[in-house]
DNA sequence: CATACCGTCCAAT
DNA sequence: ATTGGACGGTATG
């Protein structure tokens, strides 16, 4: 993995439970803007069940996607993992997203 | 080295 | 609500 990633992974490990993040914030405070690249690196999700890629969302509230897929069963599983921590979903977006929302 | 991909973002329409 | 461009990084050859 590159070193890029590792600190994606880093950070996210750091959202405690019923918060999430953004993948603007998450690039920003690893001091890029590759939104873009944190979203790949998530993809390949190198270490899935350690990593809570469900608690990372799109800067407008929406989910985002998930293994690959921005909607499907999986996603549900994810939406529903998500309420038991705390997070509010409806109609595939987060609500209350500034409440939950994760700042590093 | 060059090209294509990306689970995005933002501004303009 | 929809479109279209932009940006940074990785993946692949």
């Amino acid at each position: 993995m590159t070193v890029f990633a590792q600190r994606v992974y880093r950070q996210l490990k750091t959202v405690p439970m019923g918060r999430v993040t953004t993948y603007k914030a998450l690039a920003e405070s690893l001091n890029s803007r590759a939104y873009q690249a944190v979203g790949q690196a998530l993809r390949h999700n190198p270490d899935a069940p350690n990593i809570p890629c469900h608690r990372v969302v799109a800067s407008n509230g929406g989910l985002g996607g998930f293994n690959g897929q921005r909607t499907g069963k999986q996603l549900e599983k994810k939406i529903r993992l998500l309420k038991s921590e705390g997070v509010k979903v409806v109609e595939n977006k987060i609500k209350n997203f500034k409440d939950v929302f994760w700042r590093f």
